[in-house]
DNA sequence: TCGCCGATAAACAATA
DNA sequence: ATATTGTTTATCGGCG
């Protein structure tokens, strides 16, 4: 069989008008849907960073410029609540500065390209080093209403990561494909009488967004619970209400918290009973559940699916310093704050290192297979 | 070498 | 009729 499993059948079943998942009705109002960034995002105009194309073989480069950029920001912040992050990307409060270190409000093109000798690099035109499950997830999380139709979620990734604009169209195509193949996402029907547009809403299930929020952190991206809203949180004007996702079997949620998720509370990650069900890498983040005998001990096999995650994510930038979740537990701030401090460090290192090794290795290798 | 996974392309149907 | 949306299949390349 193909990489992709189909699976339809489990979608399809929970589509519009069965009793399912999201299908159980319309969203109460995707007011904003089609205005996904009106709220807390400066618009920008149409994504003006034109430019052609990296060549695929920049990849890894211009990822791992973006992680320097990001990372070298977001770690002096000292925390996920220590003040709103003015970082790239996201704030605290879920609001977007660009993806590029700069505020998207401010079209300076004058791209820094700390991480790329002689700056000839314009993280502009760079692409993401996010999977389009992570872009999807962000844009809907970003959201008002918690969904978007497909186009505003083309618009919500345009705007945010200009590379789409000079990107070949296909890129949407990827979309579409996403949402329809990943069981993160969710397709709910619009509310009755405001059928204006095509399509759908599209939403993030919640047993999935922890995953995506972890894979995220994973990335190293500090701010990922920025993203997160959390399962159990009471029904807002907002959000899709929870009766929407009713608990399916094999999903649990340990522990009952309101507001953010601490995310150095690994016991409050959920857990999926049927990993199998899953083609896509949401099933790694959360195999180790009580139902598969660990064969390795818990935090190891967190540490491998994560960094299985996060490299699946994060294009090919594999961290394998992720930090060790062996530490005692102490204050849970304190120990993201160092565990993501420690992790950027090992980062930046093995940025300088792979950068050279990576492309120096993938150079031979292709001299070899030839 | 192999399997997994994400990205990409393409075909096709349904719908506004 | 056209464009958009959604689904499905196939293929490719990178990685462990």
């Amino acid at each position: 069989m193909g990489p992709i499993i189909g699976m339809s059948p489990d979608k399809k079943a929970e589509s519009p008008g069965s009793q399912g998942v999201c299908g159980a009705g319309t969203l109460p109002e995707a007011e904003s849907a089609s205005s996904p960034m009106a709220t807390s995002l400066d618009r920008i105009g149409p994504a003006g960073a034109g430019g052609s194309r990296t060549e695929p073989e920049d990849d890894e480069l211009t990822n791992l410029n973006w992680l320097h950029e990001n990372l070298l920001q977001n770690f002096t912040l000292g925390g996920p609540e220590a003040q709103p992050c003015r970082g790239p990307l996201f704030d605290i409060e879920g609001s977007i500065s660009s993806p590029h270190g700069h505020s998207l409000s401010s079209s300076s093109t004058s791209s820094v390209s700390s991480g790329s000798p002689g700056g000839e690099r314009d993280p502009l035109k760079s692409k993401p080093p996010f999977s389009f499950s992570l872009l999807i997830y962000m844009a809907i999380e970003q959201s008002p209403s918690k969904s978007l139709p497909v186009k505003d979620i083309y618009g919500w990734i345009l705007e945010h990561f200009p590379y789409f604009s000079s990107a070949p169209t296909g890129w949407k195509n990827s979309v579409r494909h996403n949402l329809s193949l990943n069981k993160c996402f969710r397709k709910v029907e619009r509310s009755l009488g405001k059928t204006n547009g095509k399509g759908s809403l599209w939403c993030v299930h919640p047993e999935f967004r922890p995953t995506l929020m972890q894979a995220l952190k994973k990335l190293h991206f500090p701010n990922a619970h920025a993203f997160y809203t959390p399962p159990a949180s009471p029904p807002s004007a907002s959000s899709p209400p929870r009766h929407l996702f009713p608990l399916e079997q094999g999903y649990s949620m340990k522990g009952d918290q309101e507001g953010p998720i601490d995310l150095s509370r690994r016991d409050l990650v959920v857990v999926s009973r049927d990993p199998k069900q899953d083609h896509t890498y949401s099933s790694s983040l959360v195999s180790h559940s009580q139902q598969q005998p660990p064969r390795l001990a818990a935090h190891e096999e967190q540490d491998r699916s994560a960094a299985h995650a996060a490299a699946a994510l994060s294009g090919h930038t594999v961290i394998r310093s992720l930090p060790s979740a062996k530490r005692a537990r102490r204050d849970p701030r304190a120990e993201l704050d160092e565990e993501l401090k420690e992790a950027a460090g090992s980062l930046l290192h093995l940025a300088g290192i792979r950068t050279s090794l990576g492309a120096s290795r993938r150079k031979s290798r292709k001299l070899n297979s030839k």
